[in-house]
DNA sequence: GTCGGACCTCAAGCACGCTTTAGGTCAAGA
DNA sequence: TCTTGACCTAAAGCGTGCTTGAGGTCCGAC
């Protein structure tokens, strides 16, 4: 008997996930399913793995789009290798360390803060949205790192 | 020629928050300017450095009920003092840390799984669905550090 | 006095990541 | 055969953090 493939149900069951927030997963194009005789959807085993990949990227701070362009780059007519997740994997790695070098530089600058009374007083000039900050435009972006395209 | 308060355009100038923006934070009580006699908002020089702390608190990823849960910490009829806004920073600062430390946490479990190839064989406990894991009920929740009750 | 810009309120809309609801279908067991 | 539970679709709703739009007011300059 060959493998049919496994229900929604299966899938919610083994990844923890809400069998509304797996169909809403296939909308956006992380998982494509195929359907029985039915009607009924039908998964790989691979797609358990995609599925927790998208679980933990998530709790990475990743969002759907951002999965779903490095699940993109897995082979779509044979199931991943190993070497396929790792390389995925290893992007968000990448990513994961610019975020902690980020969240460190900001905490380094608050604790400079703290210290010479940035946070309180008129005279600091990374806090301080007059004088020099004010020149460019705008508030506290010296301490958010300036970056006045984004958003 | 007494402080008449600033407009929200002159906060707006200042902070480069849209005016929009500064609207909202007041519905949700993260700034709360008086009405001068034509009921426009008018706003004290203090309220630029409370919006100023809430760009920088959203930067580091609060939401605007924490955010709002600090400011009510600071004093009501005087304006904030240095050690005010030292205290409710050097509590960022410890969310801040622990926020690292996670994302730390997360990254070395990731590393160990590329390397010992968790992210694409069934035999990897953290990742696989199946046994351990599947016997608790849910996805890859160890390698996620396991919050059964978060959300 | 009247023009125009800055301001006002209230309601709706948007993106993200889902859940909930409503109304119906499929399929296995008694 | 009938029941029951798992499944289906489509649309609406929710929380967060805003923006946009409509329609109106205030006030300083000409």
């Amino acid at each position: 008997m060959p493998f049919e493939g496994l229900s929604i149900g299966d899938i919610a069951a083994r990844t923890g996930l809400a069998v509304s927030a797996i169909r809403y997963y296939e909308d956006e194009g992380l998982v494509t399913p195929w359907r029985n005789a039915g009607g009924r959807r039908r998964y790989q085993r691979s797609d358990l793995r995609r599925l927790s990949f998208v679980m933990v990227a998530q709790r990475f701070g990743f969002t759907l789009a951002q999965i779903r362009a490095e699940l993109d780059r897995l082979p779509r007519h044979r199931a991943p290798t190993k070497a396929d997740w790792a390389r995925i994997s290893g992007t968000f790695r990448d990513q994961l360390n610019d975020r902690i070098a980020e969240l460190e530089r900001m905490r380094d600058t608050l604790d400079g803060c703290i210290g010479c009374g940035c946070l309180s007083l008129d005279v600091c000039k990374l806090y301080n949205p007059d004088d020099a900050a004010a020149a460019r435009g705008a508030g506290p972006r010296y301490l958010l790192g300036d970056r006045p395209a984004a958003k």
